[in-house]
DNA sequence: CTAGTGATTCCCT
DNA sequence: GGGAATCACTAGC
């Protein structure tokens, strides 16, 4: 199957070798499917950051599905925002949204236009362009931990508001793209509650990851906190 | 390894 | 006004 994000310059700076380990771009199609069938299949992927510093790519390894239209836990859930907008437009863009004061977390938008949706990318391994990566994620001490949960992701590969609405499959690719990397072995993908989603929308089991690959974030379930007294 | 807690800003109610 | 699709740090096993 040839696909059309399969650009002559990636072919050609990073030699077939390079362009075997991460595969072929995704095309739209791919996203233009329902979540629950999109997540696990993200599994496996490659996720291409494009910057001045070089790429890093970024093998997919655990991810949640959010559907706006009927999951209370869905920042698309309660209609259309400034905020959540991308949610709500075409498949194949990134939701990034900021979070907790200090964090970003990266989305892709799946379901047909229409219907908002999309799947948290929640950890990954760093396959290239570890030393771009590693200086933004100080505390790191293992590679492994470089993108070990959904903020860490999104800060090991610089990924922030700027580049919410991106379309990760446009051609040629711009700061994001997606590629077909070495899909998940079915065997081996395992699917439980999503991790810090309070309410009745946690219950889902939308969280699917690769079992024993030591950069899956370790599971929190949510946990209500007390009011800190934000005084003095 | 697990459990508890402060940090820090935006966005929606 | 207050919660948030989290992280880093600390203590203790």
């Amino acid at each position: 199957m040839i696909l059309e994000g399969m650009s002559e310059t990636e072919t050609s700076e990073r030699g077939p070798a390079a362009t075997a380990a991460h595969g072929d771009r995704l095309t739209r199609s791919f996203f233009d499917r329902p979540v629950l069938t999109v997540a696990p299949d993200l599994l496996g992927r490659v996720l291409a950051r494009h910057e001045p510093g070089g790429p890093v790519l970024l093998r997919i390894t655990e991810v949640e599905a959010y559907d706006g239209q009927d999951d209370p836990g869905s920042h698309a859930y309660r209609g259309r925002t400034a905020r959540n907008g991308v949610m709500f437009g075409p498949p194949g863009h990134a939701y990034i949204y900021f979070t907790y004061g200090m964090w970003h977390c990266l989305n892709l938008v799946c379901h047909p236009e229409g219907r908002a949706g999309g799947v948290l990318l929640r950890a990954g391994e760093v396959v290239r362009g570890a030393e771009v990566a590693r200086p933004r994620r100080a505390t790191a001490r293992r590679d492994h931990e470089l993108a070990r949960g959904p903020a860490r992701l999104a800060t090991a590969l610089g990924v922030d508001r700027s580049l919410d609405g991106t379309d990760v499959c446009a051609t040629p690719a711009v700061a994001l793209s997606v590629h077909s990397g070495t899909p998940a072995d079915p065997a081996r993908v395992r699917s439980g509650p999503r991790t810090g989603v309070s309410g009745p929308g946690g219950v889902h089991p939308w969280r699917f990851w690769i079992d024993g690959d030591r950069t899956v974030s370790p599971y929190r379930a949510h946990r209500p906190r007390n009011r800190t007294t934000a005084g003095t």
